[in-house]
DNA sequence: CACTATGATTAGTC
DNA sequence: GACTAATCATAGTG
């Protein structure tokens, strides 16, 4: 409206193409009486008031003249180059601005989720890593990571979708208002520059839509990877065989149950899990083990049986006639210590007085220890440096803080065995 | 559903 | 950084 105006009274200035004797006489003669700027407006206003007052063809014919005047080029052309130098120059000085650091964060995060990037992208590799640092049984992982995928290449699709029919709408938007400025340019000054802005307005806006689109898709991935994630943090019990070999070594070390790194990442792979699972299972066992030596005691005769059954068949195997000291040693079912807790009671009242239980089990395994080292059982485990090297001195893990615990449970003084032999 | 077992986490120590 | 001790949170069980 405002080069409308404008153009009104560049207009009126070419002369011959104002009418100045439309309207009321008296007004006229009121106008004149007023300073010039005043008297400019009055006419502009006149010469609207008459264009309203005129026919349609009437007005496309003045259209039509005023399209053809000789000096119309080069008056638009001046009236462009005044609106560079005011207008457009103040707006002018904040656009080129660089990409928008936030938008390029938001690109980052999608593409590093596989979500903008391309299709079976980091997301899944992701995942994978994800699943992998977590550890876990493979096959609840891979369950896990199919639904996480599936999940992730839907916010995809929606993502995607979305951003074409943004980028449809801009297109068509961007378009339609180029023909409405080409067009509107036949009767007002608009440099192909300004087009140009404009169109530069339009993708801002719309990029700002884009942003918001990429934020809320970006809100959507970050959900859904805290909810894989709290699924990767539910507990799940190792496997039987894993407990097994775990509770071996164990038991087989109990003088020092510090596995070295080697010796983590072994029973790591034969367990299936991450060495950090197995440090942090070795925390728990050792914890639990010294806070209740009683309740493992079972379980230690039965990993203790278990190690000297294995090492006599091995140790049988070995050298069949050169065993004299392993009775029984060709059918391991009948092994003397099939009722542990017997064999156990037999040691402790070996023990005399047998008031510490876990020096008595450390005899006893010790001895199966060493029985079966000789023999070769436990090469594999100890004789290839897998002993961590510190707490070397047997039972000092235990005696740190175990006394009142182990040796004197809650309860009254006599009942400790019955407390820990239970 | 209460209880126990157990893997993981956290704060503090060495 | 490894370890302990306490704790959390969930799985498994009767």
């Amino acid at each position: 409206m405002d080069d409308q105006t404008r153009m009104l009274t560049g207009l009126a200035g070419l002369g011959g193409l104002a009418q100045a004797d439309v309207g009321d006489p008296d007004s006229v003669r009121k106008q004149q009486s007023l300073g010039q700027p005043q008297q400019d407006i009055g006419d502009i206003l006149q010469q609207i008031m008459a264009i309203t007052d005129e026919s349609l063809d009437e007005a496309q014919a003045r259209k039509h003249a005023l399209n053809c005047h000789r000096m119309k080029p080069a008056l638009f052309s001046v009236l462009c180059e005044i609106k560079e130098k005011t207008v457009l120059s103040i707006r002018g000085v904040q656009e080129e601005d660089p990409p928008d650091p936030q938008i390029m964060r938001l690109d980052n995060m999608l593409l590093a989720e596989g979500v903008s990037g391309p299709e079976k992208g980091g997301g899944s590799a992701a995942a994978a890593a994800a699943a992998a640092a977590a550890g876990g049984s493979p096959t609840d992982s891979s369950i896990e990571h199919s639904d996480y995928r599936a999940k992730l290449a839907q916010i995809r699709q929606i993502y995607h979708s979305e951003l074409e029919k943004y980028e449809q709408a801009c297109s068509e938007f961007t378009n339609h208002v180029m023909n409405l400025l080409r067009e509107q340019s036949r009767t007002r000054p608009i440099s192909p520059k300004e087009i140009e802005r404009m169109v530069a307005i339009i993708h801002r806006k719309f990029s700002s839509i884009q942003m918001q689109l990429k934020q809320s898709t970006c809100e959507a991935v970050m959900i859904l990877r805290s909810r894989f994630l709290d699924a990767r943090r539910k507990r799940r019990n190792f496997n039987k065989q894993a407990t097994e070999v775990l509770n071996e070594y164990f038991y087989s070390h109990l003088s020092n149950p510090y596995p070295s790194e080697e010796a983590k990442e072994e029973l790591a792979k034969k367990c299936g899990i991450t060495v950090s699972q197995v440090s942090n299972w070795f925390g728990n066992k050792r914890i639990r083990y010294k806070k209740n030596i009683g309740k493992f005691q079972e379980e230690a005769n039965l990993y203790a049986v278990k190690t000297a059954v294995d090492a006599a068949n091995v140790s049988a195997q070995a050298s069949q006639a050169n065993s004299p000291a392993t009775p029984n040693s060709g059918s391991p079912g009948s092994y003397s210590f099939s009722h542990t807790g017997d064999a156990y009671l037999g040691l402790r009242s070996l023990n005399g007085e047998g008031l510490n239980i876990a020096p008595s089990l450390q005899l006893q395994v010790d001895t199966l220890h060493r029985a079966t080292h000789l023999t070769g059982g436990y090469e594999e485990l100890s004789g290839s440096g897998l002993y961590t090297p510190h707490r070397l001195d047997a039972n000092s893990w235990q005696d740190t803080t175990n006394p009142p615990s182990v040796t004197s449970p809650p309860g009254p003084p006599g009942s400790v065995h019955s407390d820990t032999s239970n």
